[in-house]
DNA sequence: CCGTATCCTCTGGGATACTG
DNA sequence: CAGTATCCCAGAGGATACGG
């Protein structure tokens, strides 16, 4: 815990911005932590395709950019939780418009978006 | 030209978004396009370190995806310009969002890297 | 002015196996 | 359950030079 980040100094607020929620997986991931609390494993299973070592990776990152606190319980079985920070929760309503403009590109190009299931307990 | 896009699948709207938005330098380009209209050698002076090769290939790659339109006119010198088109218009609220979250978080860091007014104590 | 053409480096991300 | 540990590679991005 505790790099902050080390990535080259931003240009620009886009820079910035785009510098941590980039990649592949952290716009998914973080939009769906805005649903509330998750466990590892939930995110796994929601973000298809994840592999266990960049799940961790990017889970790291994300709070490392202070965008995620993860929470360990030291149970049996272990339990670890992930939530967004204050920070973080701000960026939802920008990945809100983004996820609407997609499912409306998505739409007007014939695309149908997979059906994401989430559930047990 | 024309090929629309040949990604992998997007397995929903956020992924499918940040397929064409993502990378180092898009989301700047057309934030820097949502100004107006703009001349390659603008873009190329707005955007710090890019090396021609980079921005001739996000460029095209924007106009594949119908983000932005490229207009030559066959002139001496030649200039060729580009604007958003609705679609990629329609991403700039987003932007503009996350353009003012990178803002709060760098001046929360105490970063100053914009040539840009500000007010502070 | 607006790009192409080469060549090259680096790292984000993947495959697979193992552990507290 | 929630991760680590290795090994590996395609491709994003960079450096440099040239062309219509």
């Amino acid at each position: 815990m505790g790099k902050i980040n080390q990535a080259p100094p931003a240009t620009c607020p886009v820079d910035y911005a785009f510098q941590r929620i980039g990649g592949k997986y952290k716009g998914r991931i973080l939009w769906f932590l805005g649903d509330g609390v998750k466990r590892y494993g939930q995110i796994r299973r929601s973000i298809s395709g994840i592999t266990p070592k960049m799940l961790t990776q990017v889970l790291r990152e994300l709070e490392d950019d202070r965008l995620i606190t993860r929470t360990v319980y030291y149970e049996v079985p272990p339990r670890v939780e992930y939530t967004l920070t204050e920070t973080g929760r701000a960026l939802i309503p920008s990945i809100q418009m983004i996820s609407t403009w997609g499912q409306a590109q998505m739409q007007h190009q014939g695309i149908t978006a997979m059906p994401l299931e989430e559930g047990e307990e």
